[in-house]
DNA sequence: TAAAAATTTGATAATAATTATTATTTAATA
DNA sequence: TATTAAATAATAATTATTATCAAATTTTTA
C-alpha cells in the first residue's frame, strides 16, 4: 500500500499540474484523483465511481467518464483494456506490466526490471514506429484458481 | 500472404476439429473462418462482416458475433483489444506479437523469437499462475506517420 | 473582494458495441 | 431420407460510453 504521505504529495503534485495545464482543480477532479490513487486495483469507470459516491454523493457517472477521460490526455492515469468489455484506469505511472486474471478480468501491477530490457523488434520493412511497449501475463489470481 | 494450399490446409484442418468438438461445420462457420485465415489485418466484427457479405449477402452480423465467440471459446482464434473500443480477432495462433497503432489502432503481428524467451516474473507472493504472455508495442504505424 | 469570463458539472439523451431471444433452418447421423 | 440437436437470422434488449446543454462552480481580472 502507499503511504498516506505519499499519497498526500502525490494529490498535491496533481493539483499543481492541473493549474499548470490550465485545469480546474474541482473537488470532482480531487475526489476521482485520490481514490485511483490510493488503489492498486485498476477500476472500472463504475467501480470508481460506486468507491466515490459514499464520499461524495452527488457525484455523476457522466463526470467520473468525462474526468478519466481528461486525465488520461493529460497524462495523469492510464486506460488499459486486456480483457473484457470495461476499461480500466490506473493513477501509477511506472513503467510496469501488468498480470491479467483470464477468469475476473482483475489486474495486478508487475515491476521487473528485466522486462524494461528487452530488445525491440526491427520494424524497418513495415517501418513501424514503436514508441513503448507493455507485456500483458495472462493466466489466473489466487482468488479464482 | 498466405498460401492458397496453406489456407486450405487450415480450413481443412479446422473443418475436422470443429467435427471432432461436436460443432457443426456450417457454411457461415466457414465462410467467417476463411476470411479471418486469409487476412493478417486483425479485423472487427463489423470489418469482418462486410468481407463475408459480398460473398454470401444472407449472412447476419449477430451470426458473425455469436461464430467468433464460438471460435474462441474453442481456441480457433484469439481475440484482443490493445486500444480504442473495438474487439479485433485473428486466425493466427502461432506465437507472436503485435504492433499497436495509438493513431488508426491497426495491429501488425511480430514474429521475433527473443521475446518468448523472456523470463516470466516471480509470482510466488502474489500466487497468480502464469499461462502465457503477449507483448504489444506501441506507437505509430507507418501510414499514420 | 466583486464582477465577468471561462470552465466544469449533472442530468439526461444519444450512440455504439455487444448479447439475448426465438422462430426457422440446417447439419449430423441413424 | 427422416429425426433430432444445433445453428442461424432478424430483431429486441442491454451495456458501455459519449454528447448535449443549462446551471453551477472556478478562475481571472478589475
Amino acid at each position: 500500500m502507499e503511504s498516506q504521505t505519499h499519497l498526500n504529495q502525490k494529490v498535491q503534485r496533481f493539483s499543481e499540474e492541473c493549474r499548470q495545464k490550465g485545469l480546474s482543480v474541482t473537488h470532482q477532479r480531487l475526489a476521482v484523483y485520490k481514490k485511483l490513487a490510493a488503489t492498486k486495483s485498476h477500476p472500472t469507470v463504475e467501480e470508481l465511481y460506486d468507491l466515490i459516491v459514499p464520499d461524495f454523493p452527488m457525484m455523476s457517472l457522466a463526470t467520473v467518464y468525462k474526468t478519466l477521460e481528461t486525465f488520461e490526455k493529460h497524462g495523469f492515469v492510464s486506460k488499459t483494456r486486456p480483457t473484457g468489455e470495461k476499461a480500466r484506469f490506473d493513477a501509477n505511472l511506472n513503467p510496469h506490466h501488468h498480470l491479467v486474471c483470464k477468469v475476473c478480468g482483475c489486474i495486478e501491477d508487475v515491476y521487473d526490471e528485466a522486462l524494461s530490457r528487452i530488445n525491440l523488434p526491427d520494424t524497418k520493412t513495415s517501418n513501424f514506429r514503436i514508441e513503448d511497449f507493455r507485456v500483458d501475463f495472462r493466466g489466473v489470481c489466487s482468488e479464482c484458481q
